[in-house]
RNA sequence: GGCGGCGUAGCUCAGUGGCAAGAGCACGCGGCUCAUACCCGCGGAGUCUAGGGUUCGAAUCCCUACGCCGCCA
């Protein structure tokens, strides 16, 4: 067994930890505990980045020192990975000293590589981005693309990084290493970006206070990026615990969001082969996530609100949840419809139902496991099943397939669930003569899930201890993959715990299905709701459009004008009809052309197969009265 | 503007040349009653975005169009 060396991006602490955060740092849970149980020597690192000048701005508009702002919020990530079971081995700080002393450190080994020079920079800075812009890059109003805001004219000197030397090299590791940045579709965007070309860059600021100091200049401090990727070889032990670096450099996964990928497959590679250090082995870009279609924003308050999320359904669900709705290089959109599904279907009626009638069925029968004594049908292929579910899912994991990994082992819940409805075991257990062949059933079923309990450890910690529990194992993992190597180790005899629901059941209220199937609408809000501008608007006249069955062209009054207006409405109504009727306009609507005229809003109405019908205002109103 | 990706059942997606195109959810019917109104079985449903081409054979390869998205400029 060897080592396995996780990490997941160090966080920005301009903010608190959200989704995004979380969504990485639960990937990178799975796979160290995966690791783990395949017996690897894991260490899994995160922590927080909190160097640069958009830290000394948000410290003071906080009104508080640099350092004390970052404890803060670094506390804020330690409490949430808390709360989400998230079993790093080390957390580390950029603004740790001995994460400084190996950033000065990396930075002179690049220098005694002939790699850092002084060099002029002049050019259009953001500072929230911390980088530089091409004037052509800037939106119409010459600010940040990103942000929004104005920038900078800076023009200082820097020391820079001699990035173009290593173009060919980097160009050349990355065709020669498919895996090495994964998914495919972000390697080609880097090699496509190589083929480009590279510019070398500025690696310190003269400007920015609170970082770490240029080693052979102290008047200029490191940049931010280049301090933050430090992060992966100072935590451990680069320049200080010689032993412990080399235990475990190169990284085995580079965990990142696909936003920070010219960072970690591009500049942090040139500059590790500068430093005459190894290449991380393998970089993985995931995708990002909406909320119902649209893009999570603090401003417009479309997030995802982690911490209500575990306060209510629990961590694992959770964690499951986001590992098993999305395919974790692509984008994936999140509502809370999909999360209620996946909690009920897979959680509630397929595991959860499946552990408690399995329960069930053995307390009422036998007090303890019973002996499989009594071979039958079925039995192989469970056994099989269970063996060959352990070894897809954890292949499936090694390519970080958590939606994979868990569809193949809900395969096997299911197929447990079926086993228990083909055997009926509660009609076997009622007869003396085949009460052994129940047994044999429940046994397997158990069985069953103690494989389940440890293929799950990885996704859902706390749910696959509350399994073994129940199935007469003790509340801890002492199990690894070596354990899935063979069928029926659990010991007939144990005593079984007390059964209790996993996951209770979330319960919707659902309107009876309705005749006919409405399409499913996003609800709006009153001021959505709002925006409509419906009108009281009395018909003055009314006509057939000519050439067409179903069109009128009414002139309605709405109190301040008039409006002319095309309904499709002449196949229920003729225009006499309608004259003098008050009638609801949507008064807002932009003007259309039906049929080269100009229609200045729409008539409400109902419409089926049959016919439509107009709303028809029931009694006397002015005209151009407010309908809501 | 350049490069790349995607468009498959009501929904979310799998399927990259070959038996009558699949899964989960949703829906309908039936069964079971150990179980969290659960589970099990059966079923309906798709011009695989459109058009053209290659091939004995294309959702799958090539070209064009439309739509959406990513990276770069």
């Amino acid at each position: 067994m060897g080592k396995f060396y996780v990490t997941t991006p160090i966080y920005y602490v301009n903010a608190p930890p959200h989704i995004g955060h979380a969504y990485t740092t639960m990937a990178a849970d799975v796979v160290a505990r995966h690791r783990r149980l395949a017996g690897d020597d894991v260490f899994f690192l995160t922590g927080t980045d909190e160097h640069g000048q958009n830290i000394e701005r948000i410290a003071k508009e906080h009104g508080m020192p640099e350092q004390k702002y970052c404890d803060m919020i670094a506390a804020e990530f330690k409490r949430m990975w808390g709360k989400l079971n998230i079993s790093n081995d080390y957390f580390i700080r950029t603004t740790d000293e001995r994460h400084m002393r190996a950033v000065q450190k990396f930075f002179r080994a690049i220098y005694e590589a002939g790699d850092i020079y002084k060099g002029h920079y002049e050019g259009w800075y953001c500072v929230r981005c911390e980088r530089f812009y091409d004037e052509d890059e800037l939106d119409e109003d010459k600010n940040c693309p990103i942000h929004g805001l104005p920038v900078e004219w800076v023009k200082e000197e820097n020391y820079f990084f001699a990035l173009s030397k290593y173009r060919d090299r980097l160009l050349k590791h990355i065709e020669e290493n498919p895996d090495f940045i994964q998914p495919e579709s972000r390697r080609n965007e880097v090699l496509s970006l190589l083929e480009e070309g590279l510019e070398d860059v500025s690696i310190s600021r003269s400007t920015v206070k609170w970082g770490v100091p240029v080693p052979i200049d102290p008047s200029q401090t490191i940049y931010v990026w280049m301090d933050a990727l430090c992060n992966y070889i100072s935590a451990i032990g680069y320049g200080d615990d010689e032993e412990t670096f080399k235990r475990y450099w190169p990284a085995d996964l580079h965990l990142i969001g696909k936003e920070i990928l010219r960072f970690h497959a591009i500049m942090w590679p040139a500059m590790l082969m500068s430093a005459g250090l190894p290449l991380p082995r393998r970089i993985f870009a995931h995708g990002w996530l909406t909320k119902e279609g649209k893009k999570l924003s603090k401003t417009t308050g479309n997030i995802i609100d982690i911490d209500g999320l575990v306060e209510r359904f629990g961590v694992d669900p959770v964690r499951y949840f986001f590992l098993r709705e999305f395919s974790f290089g692509k984008d994936g959109d999140y509502t809370d419809q999909a999360f209620i599904t996946r909690y009920n279907a897979d959680l509630a009626n397929d595991l959860g139902n499946l552990l408690n009638r399995t329960l069930g069925l053995a307390r009422k029968h036998f007090d303890s496991v019973p002996h499989p004594s009594r071979p039958g049908e079925h039995d192989d292929e469970i056994r099989d099943m269970a063996i060959e579910t352990h070894r897809l899912s954890a292949e499936k994991l090694d390519r970080l397939a958590f939606d994979e990994a868990l569809e193949t082992i809900w395969n096997f819940v299911r197929r447990l669930n079926k086993y228990i409805q083909q055997t009926e075991p509660w009609r076997l257990a009622a007869e003396e003569g085949t009460r052994d062949r129940a047994g044999t059933i429940i046994y397997n079923c158990l069985e069953g899930l103690r494989f389940i309990s440890v293929m799950i450890y990885p996704f859902m910690p706390e749910t696959s201890l509350k399994i073994r529990e129940q199935i007469g194992l003790r509340g801890e993992m002492d199990e690894d993959y070596s354990s899935l190597e063979s069928w029926g180790r659990l010991k007939p005899g144990l005593p079984l715990g007390e059964p209790k629901p996993l996951f209770p059941r979330i319960k919707v209220e659902r309107a009876t299905p309705q005749p006919t199937k409405p399409k499913e609408e996003a609800m709006i809000t009153i001021e959505d709701f709002r925006k409509l501008d419906l009108r009281a608007a009395k018909v003055l006249e009314a006509e057939r459009v000519e050439g067409t069955d179903r069109l009128l062209k009414l002139v309605v009054d709405i109190g301040t004008e008039r409006r002319q207006v095309v309904a499709g409405i002449a196949q229920s109504y003729s225009p006499e009809e309608l004259v003098g009727k008050t009638l609801v306009l949507v008064a807002n609507l932009k003007p259309a052309k039906i049929r080269g005229i100009e229609s200045q809003g729409m008539i409400l109405a109902a419409e089926s197969k049959e016919g439509c019908a107009v709303v028809i205002l029931d009694r006397d109103i002015p005209p151009g009265t407010r309908v809501r």
